[in-house]
This record gives structure tokens, sequence and C-alpha cells, in this order.
DNA sequence: TTCACATATCGCCATATGCCGATATGATAA
DNA sequence: TTATCATATCGGCATATGGCGATATGTGAA
């Protein structure tokens, strides 16, 4: 019950649920849905804590950088079912169009390949 | 976005993802949900009106009783693939498992039904 | 080491949520 | 009609949540 409800509440705020449709897309690291969602760094750190400690979300480090993704481990079907209906339930969100047309402008700039 | 989120909020309350988990075995009464809930009246009848205001449940009246089912309309596709991803998510949760062995106890005197 | 950038955490505030008791509404029985 | 039962709504309280700015931590560049 308690990975259930947890699940539930990471998928109860509008900005979260456009996190996970946005990383749908692509991975993404935190300063890109900042700019993406035009909220305070602290915040949608905080969204990714609650996303990731719900098990539907994987990150790893690039340089400085942390980068966000869904989930893809299988050892949670239910969680799977749950993103996939995701996908096809909240497409016509303005706000998550608009940040989807946004997306491939916005991009970091990754110190580890800007050497040369 | 906003009927998803109305979802989502309204299973994210245990005591709302147990109504809803009882009345997939059995259409019940606000007053047996009363019962095996351990709430107040109040309490249950306000958890009803958000899974209701979600889409997830239909009521009916049978005399001074309201009868609240799992919505069947098949309008929701989205709300049934949930619906039936919970059958399988929660099942054991120790005050589910508690209720369901009581609910063959727990039934209403329907007062249309008892006049004879 | 020192600086700069990316991210995480902390403290605070406004609002939302879950609970209850009290009360209003709806329906049946007397 | 009046009383009673079932349900819905209201008001209040304690806690949870989402937002921000400030600050701490982690990483790479100089």
């Amino acid at each position: 019950m308690k990975e259930f409800i947890r699940v539930m509440k990471a998928m109860s705020d509008p900005n979260r649920v456009r996190i996970v449709k946005l990383l749908q897309l692509k991975e993404l690291c935190v300063c890109e849905l900042q700019e993406l969602l035009g909220l305070a760094q602290s915040t949608v750190s905080k969204h990714l804590k609650v996303l990731d400690e719900a098990g539907l979300l994987s990150n790893s480090r690039d340089g400085a950088w942390v980068i966000y993704a869904v989930t893809k481990s299988e050892d949670s079907a239910h969680i799977n079912v749950l993103l996939q209906e995701l996908r096809g339930w909240v497409d016509d969100d303005p706000v998550y169009v608009a940040m989807k047309r946004r997306l491939p402008f916005v991009d970091r700039v990754r110190i580890s390949a800007s050497c040369g």
C-alpha cells in the first residue's frame, strides 16, 4: 500500500507529471527541466526527489550534471503500466505542449565534451 | 491534465484506495463502508465525494441508502486500466485484508426488503 | 587551492488535506 | 406530521504539500 500511495502522490502534481512526460521524450538534467518548467531550482530538485523515491525515475551523473530518466527497470510492472497509460492520457495539456515545443532548443553544454 | 490530477489525488489516500478495492468486490452503502473503515461517517462521505468527482465511482439510491459502486462506464478507458491495475497492486495491505475478511459479515438491513 | 557551475538540502510561508463533531438534508416508519 | 435512520455538508484543527530564497554539497576549470 505504501508504495502505491507514494506513486499516486508523486503523480498528483501537474509539474511532476510534466517532468515525467518530458523525460519520456528525452532524458534531461535538472537545469534543463528548470528552464522548461520555469520553476526555482530548489523546487525542481524537490519534485525530482519525490518522483525518484516513488521509483519512477533513475538518475546518473555526467560531470557536474545529474541526468534524470524515466525508470526502465522491469521490477515494477505496475509502474510501467501506469507510465505507459500516462503517454496517451495527458498529451493535450497546453503547458506540456508548449514545453514539448521548446524541448529541442533547450540543451546543456556538456563541460566534459566542450574542452576541444 | 486536470482530470488526471483529480484521479491521482483521489487515489493518494490509503482509506480511499481501500474503499475502491472493497467496492471492486461488492457494491456497498456508506454505513457499511463506515463500519469497515472505522472512520467517522462524515469522513467516509467526504472520501466518497472525492472518488466520485474523479469519475471512479457511481452511486444509486435504495431507499434511505446510497449504494456506491466502481464506475463501469467505458467512456474513460484510462480509468479502467488504472482500476484493473489496482486489483493486483495493493492486495497485500493488512488493513485491506482484514476488511475483506469482515466484508461478508457486514450488511445493511434493507428497509424496502424487510417489510414482510 | 580557489572559483564557478550544477545540484541538493534547509527554513519559511501560504494553501491543501484528512480527520472529527455538529448540523442540515433526504427518505422511510409510526 | 413527527420521529428516526442514512447521508451530506459545515467549521475547526493538525499535518502535509508546493512554492521560494538562502545555503550546503559535489564537480570540473583555472
